[in-house]
DNA sequence: TGCACTTTGGCAACAGCGTTGCTTAAGTGG
DNA sequence: CCACTTAAGCAACGCTGTTGCCAAAGTGCA
């Protein structure tokens, strides 16, 4: 009668507890920016007692992590002090390693890029010669901010991979990669902590973080494929093997058109097949179906379109995905309320959104649900 | 810049870290049943030390909800002492509002129905008429353990409804549901704290604390409707609506035929018109599309068929479903390794598992993740 | 039978968490 | 100038899990 799986080192002692709460008030700490916050707003926010954020703030202000920022005005008694993050006391290096550059980037605590760099890269290459490219890029990168510390580095990779182990699986088209530890190896060179994960969960993970307005969304890329990063619940959805976010291959056409994948009527293919005859208005129509399906699976509040071919005329995808999700809002189905938006800026947010891989657990979301 | 979504009171104090730690050592109990399990076990599975361990479990044995249960055979030493959650130390309510019937069960901690009672409803009712039943339901059960303790009362129904607030909407087919505040109505009837969430839930909640096999899974469900529960790391993903797992009206075929709602080519229509034209073998592997879509978009480990329908003939169901699914894994899609089985028991799962929504949070086991 | 050894689990002291009660700091407004 | 209000630190406290130690309860060999 063994019911429900196993729960694995969930207790929780006085330290734990400590560095939970310093994580909230750090989380509230970035989410206030530059206009900062008071002791009294973040008791609130985290449900402490305002002596116990006292306590938390001064040993954040002690580690440098914190700062006083003037104070508010008045409301009839002593006004309140705004403590504000110090964005650069700490950061974080995120790569995205594409099939054919590599783009590196070092980010502050807030998620602010402070120093970027692009190479080509050619992914088929040996593994030693493209692991040595990223060690060097994360070394070029580190020295922009000496005496400072660097927290790790988070890398985004195309194709399957295991987020948890930090190997790879078949990446389209490059079978030397497979069962690669890059974790491992990249981990060994740099000498810093590690974290790997898909593109598209990256992307959606900066979209998260640095974007506006929360909620539960879907980010899709369509570029020369098509795939999903998924935020439920504040954190990425991954799956227990890093499979979630595969949305191109899902069918939406009953034995359709066949697709490279070997199936028929995927997403993807229709979707790309629309946009190389140039209906873009029916590529739209495609995706957007799809996303209307994605939303009332998981009752998502937006979407987020990106990649190469949305780019090329945002107007026309984002129109026609809410003409979809709408209609069939007004049916009354799924997606009331529901926004779409583009997440712009190119292949950049890959980059640091892998950042903000590491930076995540500092804040208390470490997207590890499962 | 206000970033991410705003958190609100996840700071944690001494109290709510012995809640939680005590709910983990629970949960830890309840899943080794009567088996029992010992002290060091539960240390290795929270991660606490035996010391932090022996405390807890004499608090829980304190209240009655847990006692020693013999002795392990001796590996040299001292025998470890086993313990056992003790069942019937309190207990809980489950409803079930379908369409043409109430079906009623009480609980022990254990998930083990101790009464059951079934009527026929009309759910078309006025409504205080329908409480009035559930009410007395209610009451009829509790008497069947008196002097213990009832937790509360867990209501699954049909319709769209808010998990949160527990306010139905427009429940299909009774539009005098719309807005109906049931949980307080049916608290302040019967004294007792109540939640409310759709069948659907209700069903997947009790397949994830009582069936075998962890991991997630996804719970379909095939009657008069076709609809979803999603269990996501443990936890009922409900979204923020409570409107996830929202799949009958899921596009599988573009511009495909006419559907109830006013859409086209959804799985509900094509699965239910190959079902009525006698084509059951169409009619699971359309249920199979779109259950495989489900698996690589959430990366499930398992998906588990229900329903009346499904009941008519589940191995041709399960053989279907795993076709479609085994196939696209074959050709390296998602999907490898996912079990398909069926739910069985027809609906007394549902009221179980709504029972369950009382029971989840006594083993930290909340549920409300989005 | 006795004694050394192993293992479990409680007792007592402890460090450290957030909380409570109170005081001090720093403003406003009559 | 003074009463009042609001913010925030100080000190004592309760309670958490942890640590160090020891008693309890077995096994197994001499």
């Amino acid at each position: 009668m063994n019911g429900s799986r196993t729960r694995t080192q969930a207790g929780v002692n006085l330290p734990a507890l400590r560095h939970h709460n310093a994580t909230l008030v750090l989380d509230l700490l970035r989410a206030a920016g530059a206009d900062g916050i008071s002791r009294l707003e973040l008791a609130e926010g985290t449900g402490l007692t305002p002596q116990a954020v006292s306590k938390i703030t001064a040993r954040l202000r002690e580690d440098g992590l914190a700062v006083g920022a003037g104070l508010r005005p008045s409301t009839g008694g002593k006004p309140r002090t705004v403590l504000r993050l110090v964005p650069d006391a700490q950061f974080a290096v995120g790569l995205h390693l594409d099939r054919d550059g590599l783009t590196a980037v070092l980010v502050d605590l807030a998620g602010r890029p402070v120093a970027v760099t692009t190479a080509p890269l050619d992914l088929g290459a040996p593994a030693e010669q493209v692991l040595g490219d990223a060690a060097d890029a994360v070394r070029d990168l580190s020295a922009a901010e000496p005496h400072k510390p660097v927290l790790g580095v988070g890398v985004a990779v195309p194709g399957p991979l295991d987020h948890r182990d930090g190997v790879l699986h078949r990446v389209t088209g490059f079978p030397q990669w497979d069962g690669y530890p890059l974790r491992a190896a990249l981990a060994e060179r740099t000498g810093l902590p590690v974290v790997l994960d898909k593109d598209t969960n990256a992307a959606a993970l900066a979209l998260a973080l640095g974007g506006a307005g929360g909620g539960d969304f879907a980010y899709l890329h369509l570029g020369t494929g098509l795939g999903a990063g998924l935020v439920l619940g504040g954190e990425v959805h991954r799956g227990a093997r890093t499979g979630a976010g595969e949305f191109g291959h899902q069918t939406l056409q009953l034995d359709g058109p066949l697709c490279g994948c070997g199936g028929r009527g995927c997403i993807e293919a229709l979707c790309l097949a629309a946009e190389a005859r140039g209906d873009r208005g029916e590529a739209a129509r495609v995706l957007g179906t799809g996303a209307a399906n994605l939303v009332g699976l998981l009752d998502i509040d937006r979407v987020v379109l990106g990649g190469r071919t949305v780019a090329a005329d945002e107007d026309a995808y984002v129109r026609g995905v809410r003409a979809v999700i709408e209609e069939r809002a007004a049916r009354g189905g799924a997606g009331a309320g529901v926004t779409v938006t583009v997440a712009g800026g190119g292949d950049r947010p890959v980059a640091e959104g892998a950042a903000q891989l590491v930076l995540a657990p500092v804040f208390g979301r470490v997207g590890e649900r499962g």
